[in-house]
DNA sequence: GTGGTCTAGACCACA
DNA sequence: GTGGTCTAGACCACA
């Protein structure tokens, strides 16, 4: 459920977190479902707790899931994050179409390969 | 011209890289045009020569500048190095655009705000 | 396994890349084997770790090896490696011919001195 | 006569050295020709003084001029140079084929290649 | 422990 | 003057 690429330059804290948001966000992991606990999640992918902890402490301060102690961590509550999410999207996508039309891209130009982006 | 953003959490020489492609992408150094001298350019940043050639190393193989030894670097032929640039900022833009997809936006969605970009 | 030599004209990091090119390239440092840490490496051949990242980067950079973050370095797999390899050492061969020929030698001398080449 | 081509990364007086050399191991210059004096020269290929000194330097060194107090700098024996040349050739030769046949080429194989090195 | 970035500063090759 | 290499050593991110 939660692949690690250890060929991707990011760190692995960094997509565990990411592959967090995506679970929760599309609902494979429900509205306050239970989340592996630390120890568990660390044996199965054979990492170092540490990493895994730093990831759901990362995911508790953004708020995607929140931890009752004693009991375990839990996914927050989607319809409060998705659009937080997709205002990271957009935000990501400002600095983009700031760099491109900064080259001479036009609007009309970016939005056509937004429409065919799986062909990119 | 380099501004450097110590909050920024990129490292000081992939800030510097990126601006100097900013720089010669759009003309602002024009081709073959002479770049400030590494020492140079450390102490009018306040930053240590050793990064300034980091940057500039970089910058040479990615074919932005070139270096004429005892000489000083200059900036590349932009032609051809837009096409590559822009192959990189698309690039980035299918990784957004997939993100997007999977939390539930559309392209048409997307291509709009990539329309209204300056106000996102 | 990594002997340095001083009065070789070419820098020390180069010599690094070098060396480690061929013991990935002729299997004696097995795919996905460990590679010393930076460290490590520095102490025992006494030489700055400075110098050893700077292989170690441009080595990854190449391909011969692979970075996991606080791990350590790992060699690629030779088989996508050999070919690249042998194409730089056509390419070289092909500067020498270019040479040889010009002053008179005909290919089938220089292809005989290949033949003949420990006795050069 | 003599074209720099400052993209070469080889230093412009290496480049001066490479042909000078050609021009009179080929006969292009005659024996005892006088070639053109450093003053001349750098005025002509817009080079440092200093930089046509040293290879000329060089050159002496090595056999492929001599130098007159007062009249100049002569090409020597063409007759004594090119069996010192093809040394220098085969020797590099030898680095190839040596590092060629440790990643698993043969001799026929290179031989072949040397043959056919205008397609390389 | 491991790699990544950066500073400070030396010395060399080249023009 | 200009870039290239290297040493010495600090501090940080990551596992």
């Amino acid at each position: 459920m939660i692949p690690i690429d250890s060929n991707d330059a990011r760190p692995i804290y960094e997509q565990v977190i990411e592959r967090f948001k995506m679970l929760i966000l599309r609902g494979i992991i429900k509205s306050n479902e239970k989340i592996p606990s630390v120890r568990n999640l660390a044996v199965e992918l054979s990492i170092n707790p540490n990493t895994i902890q730093r990831a759901y402490a990362e995911l508790e301060k953004q708020g995607y899931i929140y931890t009752v102690k004693g009991k375990g961590n839990f996914a927050s509550d989607t319809a409060k994050l998705l659009p937080v999410y997709k205002g990271e999207i957009l935000s990501k996508l400002k600095v983009i179409c700031s760099a491109a039309v900064e080259v001479g891209m036009t609007e009309d130009e970016i939005a056509n390969h937004v429409r065919d982006w799986r062909n990119l």
